[in-house]
DNA sequence: CACGTTTTCGATCGTAGAGCGAAAACCTGG
DNA sequence: CCAGGTTTTCGCTCTACGATCGAAAACGTG
């Protein structure tokens, strides 16, 4: 029984949540389109192997985010012999364009193409993991480039999660919870005129992910 | 290399949340206090694995809930050959009195004794993963029976977040969801007296463990 | 300089959870 | 049968957070 470790790397283009995946070169499934990964080494655990993976195929250091997503298990989810994958969930900021190979590229999670295996599945689970994590930590930082403006930030969000969100609400948020620092800077506004936006960098503390916020919360001790 | 499936199974007893462990009986580890599992077998997935597995050495079919906890993949994790462990959390309702192997007991999870492996880490892995559930999930319903009061319901919730919860604010957050559901019957008093307890249950749409409550929401289609 | 555009800030509203205390409903002991 | 203790339950208020709206700020263009 061997180990696999997938990878489900999300990266806000143009507007839209895309994914990366791989043209598949090998039958079963010759061309569809696959998840970035491939076998457990015995000297690494699944956290280091899917990092390997990625620098290695890819030009994916860039990665700000890696968390364990699942195990897919099922015994027949690839023919022939059995493979147990861990997938995980990766986040590319948006202002990063990655060298990838030649055969891979990226696909709108809307609609996806024809998938091998399970693969079709686990990318959307992933981005249903994307999509709860947004909103109860700051997992959203990962998506976004080290400089940023709200209205950037609010485009980010939106793409992400499907829906509209407003750049009022979404600053006062992440400002109460002290995730956001302000650099003097701003940006001029683009040919249709406008206010110049300010530019914000992610708190220190803000920038790892924190934990869920409670909803119920330890007694306060005032 | 061999995957394994482990479960860290909870159960609040007499106030305080347990697990339940094995001890082991062959060397590496000899004595020490394991979690229940076992290895994956070719024709299951990891979740009918740990079912399997959990319902055939102990009578634990009464588990009200099972999730993926996460994969535990440090190369010398276990002496020997290698081996990956798919961890889940288990838990019990607390009216339940599970008949036990011999060789296993309960153990309070806030002073573990001696473990084998990791497997102390991964038990403390599964409390937080419980605690971080209980606020924002009704997953706190599988740690009770199906008749309760609402005060039982705050021991639970006190014994397995580790701090004083408030019946009232417990009683009122539930309801607000739409979790309980009221029966009419009561419960009398005990010996020193006080006003007989309401009955509750679980809503029907509150049973399975819903989504994190969103901080972000959906615009509302007023 | 009027107008459109985009960002940003302020004010208000609704709701959820926290905290407190009183009322309700039951015991036991005199 | 009543006084006091106990436990549950309900109501009121407070605070905090997110939603919504609108106006002001700061820029472009014709």
């Amino acid at each position: 029984m061997t180990h696999e470790v997938l990878c489900v790397v999300l990266q806000v283009r143009s507007g839209t949540l895309q994914a990366l995946l791989w043209r598949r070169a090998l039958e079963p499934h010759l061309g569809r389109w696959s998840l970035p990964g491939g076998r457990l080494r015995h000297d690494e655990d699944v956290e280091t192997s899917i990092r390997r993976q990625l620098a290695e195929k890819v030009d994916l250091r860039k990665l700000k985010h890696v968390e364990q997503l699942a195990v897919f298990s099922t015994p027949d989810r690839v023919p022939g012999p059995r493979v147990v994958a861990t997938a995980f969930l990766g986040l590319v900021p948006s202002d990063v364009e990655p060298t990838v190979p030649e055969d891979t590229s990226w696909h709108t999670v809307e609609q996806l193409p024809r998938t091998a295996f399970d693969h079709g599945s686990i990318t959307l689970r992933a981005r249903e993991r994307l999509r709860s994590k947004l909103s109860y930590t700051n997992i959203g930082f990962a998506l976004a480039p080290d400089l940023f403006t709200i209205s950037a930030l609010r485009d980010l969000y939106s793409a992400a999660l499907g829906y509209r969100v407003s750049a009022t609400n979404l600053q006062r948020v992440l400002t109460r919870r002290g995730a956001l620092a302000t650099t003097g800077e701003t940006v001029p506004p683009g040919r249709s005129g406008g206010r110049p936006a300010a530019l914000f960098t992610f708190a220190e503390h803000g920038m790892q992910v924190t934990d869920p916020f409670a909803a119920f919360r330890p007694p306060s001790t005032r």
